[in-house]
Order: C-alpha cells, then structure tokens, then sequence
RNA sequence: GGUCCUUUCGUCUAGCGGCUAGGACGCAAGAUUUUCAUUCUUGUAACACGGGUUCGAUUCCCGUAGGGACUACCA
C-alpha cells in the first residue's frame, strides 16, 4: 500500500457533533494502524455559514478525545494551508482547467430561472435532475450562448458559475473500502456547481483538488457523500488524476437512538445525552450545549464507545479496548454498513468501567474540584479514599462527590422513604445505646468499631438492621452508601456523635 | 417522486454454506448484603418477507417490504 496519508475535514459551522467525532476517530486509526499521517483540513467555503469559535472547537475536541493531528495549519506540515478559505487562488486555476477541456463550463442562470426549472420538472414527475444532461441546453450557459456571447456576457462582469459537464450517459461501477461496488448511471447526476459566483469552490472541487494536493490516499468520510462518489471520481478522471486517486470508504451514519433519522443535536436536548464532545455556546444564536466532558464522561470512555459505534473488530467478545489496542486492530473492512442507533444508556456503562478502572488517586482529582465548588476544601489522601468507598455506585465522574457529600456536610434532613421504612419506635433507644459504646471507643477505625458493635449487637439479641439502618440514616440523610464502619471512621469520633444525638432529637 | 446505500434479539453487534445463532447494553428474577450500589447466577429476546442457487442457506443471487442518505452557488 502506498504512503497512507488521511485527512479530517470539517467545515467550521457549528460544534464538532458525534458523527464528525467519529470519521475523525477512524480516520485517526487508520492512519495510526498504518504508520500513516493524519490531517485535519478546514473546509469554509461556505463564508456565509462560518461560525467564530468553531475551528478552535474542533481542534480541542479532538484533543480532549485524545487524536493528535499529524499536519495542520497549527501543526505545521508540508502541504498548507491547511484552510480552504487560503487556498482560494490554487482553485480558480483548477476550474479554469476544466472549462477549458471541456469538462466544465459557465452558467448564467438566476436562482429564480433555476428554481423555475426544478418546479416544471418536479410537475412533470421527470427523473432527471434540474441542471443535467437532459436539460442543460434549455438554459443560459456557455453551451447555448456559444463563445462569442460567453465572452462577452464575462467581460459585462455577469455573474457566472462553473458547472461540471456531466457526461451524457455512462455507467460507472465505482469502488468503497466498506460497501464494495458503487453503480452510478451519469444520465440522470447534475452538473453540480464547481465554482461558485463569489469567487469560492464549492465542496466537490477544493475537496478533489486538495486531497490531490494534499496526496490523501484514503478519503473515510460520512456515508452522506456516498451519492457525490460519482462527481467525485468523474472529477479525478477529467483532471488526469485517476492514477493517485485516493480509495473511498463511507461510514455508516449515526442515527437517533429512537425514532428515524440521523442523530441531531435536538434529539440530546430531548432524550438528555450530550451530542458534543465539549461545553459550547452558540455565538449566533446563544444557545447553549452541555459537552460530555462537563457530563462526567472520561476521554477513553467516550473514545472506546465512539469507536465500536459501526465497528467491531469481530471474533471477540472484548468490549473495553485502549485506544493503543483500537490503533492496532482496526480495519476498515470491519466497518458495519448499516447505520447505528445511538444508545445513550450503553454509553453511561462504557464510562463506569472505565470510572471502576481507574486508580483512586486519579479520580480524587476530579472528586476535589467538584467539592472545591461547593466550598469543601479535601486534600488528595482523603478524596482519594472516599472515592475507593463510593465509586462502586458511580457512573461519572461528578457523582463521586454527589454520591459522598453527607462525609463534609452534615445532613440537613432526613429522607422521608428512608424514615418510613427504617425508623422505628425503639431506633432512638437503640442509638442512645450505641452512643454510649461509640463514646466508649478511643479507636475510631472501622474496623475495630465494626467489632465492637457487632459484639455489642449478638450480646443482646439484636439485629444488624435495626441498628445499622437508623445509624445511617442520621449519619448521612439518606440509606445508601458504602459500609456504615467506614462512613463513622471517616467523620470522625465527634461529628458522628454530634448527628446520631441530632438525628434522634429531629426524628423523636 | 427519482437515485444510491442498507436490513441478525428493543439497542450495539459476532457470524463470512452445515452453530442448541454467541456476547454486551437494557429489562426481569434470584443469590450476596446493615442501606444504596457493586458483584454473581439465571431468564427475556433476533436471522424482515418471497423466490431462486445448492445435498444444505442467517451466510450467495434476484425481487418485495422496511430503514437511511442524497436530490443547494451547504458541507
């Protein structure tokens, strides 16, 4: 295989949403998997849907994630820019090839007089499309005008673009990595617009002409441009280029998780699940996106689910895979055709493995800097080892210190269910009684309180419940937690003392 | 509407002519347990349909039906 060079080519209108996560992902793989270069492209030919902020996102999402660019305008490399909008001059050069091989050609038609010809069409149920073989000379162009009136129609400064000549009727039968045959029938394609009247190439050629340039040797992109494949190839054929042309592999989409369609932001809002890696506010219309790194989401986790979404590298059972494991074993050809149900709920177990894998140390980090926000200074030795004692009941990163706030703030009630069910008429009586033996105690360890307590307990015919329970609940508030020994060692001889004493007053 | 792509449990998927169709998420039940969880065990549930090809089709081919994408001077 020759020098494996992939590019990620985002358009910056908006946040990195999940199915651009995911090429990008695959790209990196591949690239990676072949000892091959990564490249992320800005694409904003489209000036009138460019969003400021947007290029910065992608690029630190796709840090967060964990994907290192290889060449980029920031990166560096050989083949810059690395954006479209500075490398505007190389296109017209490109378009004017064309044209004058006669692969491409100018047209002069008004939005009016084009959407004129789509609504007769659409009226005579016609299976062509609206500017193609079949119809291109009933309209104003190059063609019809002939070379006298283009040239002169150019020098009045008209407005023009330049329209790929699609050929007449041919059949092509073209090649994807992940689907196998392509059958295109280039009698009812368009001649789609190449260049267009500001003075900017469109999508399909700054695209072609760059992973020319670029010498891109496989182009992993959304299964949406599937139906461009032809143009695209058609491109290469009239530029000469059909020798270094890249191979083509089209990702199957990402889909609602309920419902039809594919994934959209609104269908996060609506279910509760983020759809952009980071935190995002829209500068047009202010609105504002919760990322899965603010969710709790770890990186690797959110890398691991991304990747099996539309691949599995088949034969195993394995679900948890790093992303070094992810680089050696991925193959394009493992890639599912079909499009994959986004599931939400598989997402937030991905994430708990990954929480249950990591040492304590390392989450208390996170655990510190969600406390610090409730005003609850913890050095690193104690959230370290609240998180070991919590983390079994945990799926993000932000319920480590949900789950264990009774250990730095004293409940300020009690839950009602857990009342209900748990405090009976004689708790108090038996929790003065344990506040007389914990009193008792110099040693405060759990384990040397769970001995005596459980002494204490089958001496006098009691029973652990009965105990236990109402202990908890004016411990922490609420009954559920880890080990009751634990949370009395980690409050503390006095504050315990202090809540039981609470707890049976309040609850008396 | 037209074109192209696609189809295994509710969901993500394994399977690449012969399997009791496997795993995971979810759900349910049980076990463990002082609570909530975790963990463990078990259960639930699928080859869209109809034709071929073949000794034999989930697997290959063709239809039908579902689903998806595209059909912009957007990418």
């Amino acid at each position: 295989m020759r020098e494996v060079r992939v590019r990620f080519a985002p358009s910056p209108t908006g946040a990195l949403h999940l199915g651009g996560v995911r090429t990008a992902l695959f790209n990196y793989l591949f690239a990676r998997k072949h000892g091959g270069k990564f490249i992320l492209r800005i694409e904003d030919t489209d000036q009138t849907r460019f969003v400021p902020g947007a290029e910065e996102y992608i690029i630190k999402s796709l840090e967060w994630i964990g994907l290192d660019i290889d060449e980029s305008d920031l990166k560096g490399g050989d083949y810059g820019p690395y954006k479209q909008s500075n490398r505007k001059h190389l296109y017209t050069k490109y378009a004017m090839e064309l044209v004058e091989k006669g692969f491409a050609y100018y047209a002069f038609d008004t939005p009016e007089e084009l959407e004129a010809m789509r609504k007769k069409l659409e009226a005579e149920k016609a299976s062509v499309q609206s500017y193609g073989p079949k119809t291109r000379m009933t309209m104003k162009n190059s063609l019809t005008f002939g070379q006298e009136q283009t040239k002169l129609m150019l020098q009045s400064g008209a407005p023009y673009v330049i329209r790929f000549k699609m050929p007449e009727d041919e059949k092509l039968v073209l090649k994807d990595i992940i689907r196998g045959e392509i059958k295109a029938d280039t009698s009812i394609l368009d001649d789609k617009v190449l260049y267009k009247s500001d003075g900017m190439p469109t999508y399909h050629l700054a695209n072609i002409v760059d992973d020319h340039l670029m010498k891109i040797s496989h182009v992993i992109r959304g299964e949406e441009w599937l139906p461009s494949l032809p143009l695209h190839y058609l491109l290469y054929r009239a530029f000469g280029w059909l020798d270094t042309m890249p191979e083509f592999a089209h990702l199957p989409l990402i889909l609602k998780p309920d419902g039809k369609g594919k994934l959209s932001k609104r269908d996060g809002d609506r279910l509760g699940f983020p759809v952009f890696p980071l935190h995002w506010e829209d500068p047009k219309t202010g609105e504002v996106s919760r990322g899965y790194e603010e969710a709790g989401y770890f990186p690797e986790a959110f890398l691991n689910m991304m990747a099996l979404l539309g691949w599995n590298p088949g034969n195993t059972t394995q679900e948890i895979f790093s992303k070094e494991e992810l680089c050696n074993l991925f193959s394009l050809e493992k890639v599912s055709k079909a499009g994959a149900k986004f599931d939400p709920e598989k997402n937030k177990w991905f994430n708990k493995q990954y929480l249950e894998l990591k040492p304590n140390e390392e989450l208390a980090e996170y655990f510190i800097e969600d406390a610090k926000k409730d005003g609850v200074i913890v050095d690193k030795e104690k959230a370290a080892k609240i998180c070991g004692l919590v983390k079994d009941r945990c799926h993000f990163s932000h319920d480590l210190w949900k789950e264990s706030t009774y250990f730095f703030i004293a409940p300020e009630s009690y839950n009602e269910a857990n009342t209900k069910k748990f405090w009976k008429e004689d708790s108090a009586d038996i929790l003065r009684k344990a506040v007389e033996i914990l009193n008792g105690e110099s040693d405060f360890s759990a384990k040397n309180l769970e001995e005596k307590i459980s002494a204490w307990i089958k001496e006098n015919g009691l029973n652990f419940g009965k105990v236990l329970n109402p202990m908890r609940l004016v411990l922490a508030g609420e009954c559920k937690g880890p080990h009751i020994f634990n949370i009395l060692e980690e409050l503390g001889k006095e504050e315990s003392l202090k809540r039981i004493e609470k707890g049976i007053k309040v609850l008396c």
